[in-house]
DNA sequence: TTTGGTGCAAAGGCTTTGCAATAGA
DNA sequence: TCTATTGCAAAGCCTTTGCACCAAA
């Protein structure tokens, strides 16, 4: 696949050095993929990485996005996120950890910063012993309410 | 199925009232099915109703249980929720809303009950103009935890 | 050169759907 | 009776897997 190496310079330094210090190989499929979640809308489906890598060249084969997804989540550089009823969605891990609002009406994912949860990790902590790492909460967003409350 | 009509008197009143509120019939598989949810463990599997119910009646079929717990769902007597990675769960709805926390490392869920948040929902309403419904917290259990710090 | 990675095709789960037969109201 | 509901089988969707060929290191 020599016609995309251009692209191998996409790949952010972070993301290549990870998967060569794994011993993982540097290819054009990975860099794409990567590349197609950096740029991408956050919460993509596999399906929508592979459209849109395929975009650039057709013939990356679906099973290789799979492939590829479960490497960068499993070296951490990707997210994965079970937001709706039947889809898996991926994004590009950040520093700051933070969470999703799933609108039970309009679909609509927003991210809430883990400083913005009031005491939820305190009170589950003490009170659960149970510490949080990523919460998904369903419910009305604003827009949704201010329609129906005009 | 007549030889299942005793078992209509398990299905609670609330329930059967409910169905036939909204012109259902009350089948020997619907009563079934809730029978199931109700006595069973919570958060169970499409698959793991109809394995219940197929003790009582092997000929149940599981596309009657997809079809059954769709419209309990609907109906508001059942609740769907997306925990691990791949299942769908149900449970019978209750009066007092809950939460589930999800341990990454055993996978045992947990129920909080919504006063038990912190400020969740205020923090939520106030800087995102977002109404909480349901929430799924996925982290470590204490079990967890002290297993690895002894 | 060496072996990890890819494309292709096929299979695997879980879930839904079409249709004729059945049974609840 | 009359039509909603069921069982059965088939299809659908998303995802994984086996294998021979290819290409990154």
């Amino acid at each position: 696949m020599r016609e995309c190496n251009r692209f191998a310079i996409a790949m952010t330094h972070h993301a290549a050095q990870t998967l060569q210090d794994f011993g993982y190989r540097l290819t054009p499929q990975r860099t794409l993929v990567w590349d197609v979640l950096r740029r991408g809308t956050p919460h993509m489906s596999a399906e929508e990485v592979c459209g849109k890598v395929q975009e650039q060249f057709p013939h990356v084969n679906i099973s290789t996005v799979y492939r590829t997804l479960e490497l960068l989540v499993g070296l951490g550089l990707v997210r994965e996120t079970r937001l709706g009823p039947t889809q898996r969605y991926f994004e590009v891990e950040e520093e700051v950890p933070h969470h999703h609002l799933v609108c039970d009406q309009c679909g609509s994912v927003t991210h809430v910063h883990d400083e913005d949860l009031g005491g939820l990790n305190a009170a589950l902590s003490s009170e659960q012993g149970f510490v949080p790492r990523e919460l998904t909460v369903f419910g009305r967003c604003r827009d949704c309410r201010d329609r129906s409350e005009p």
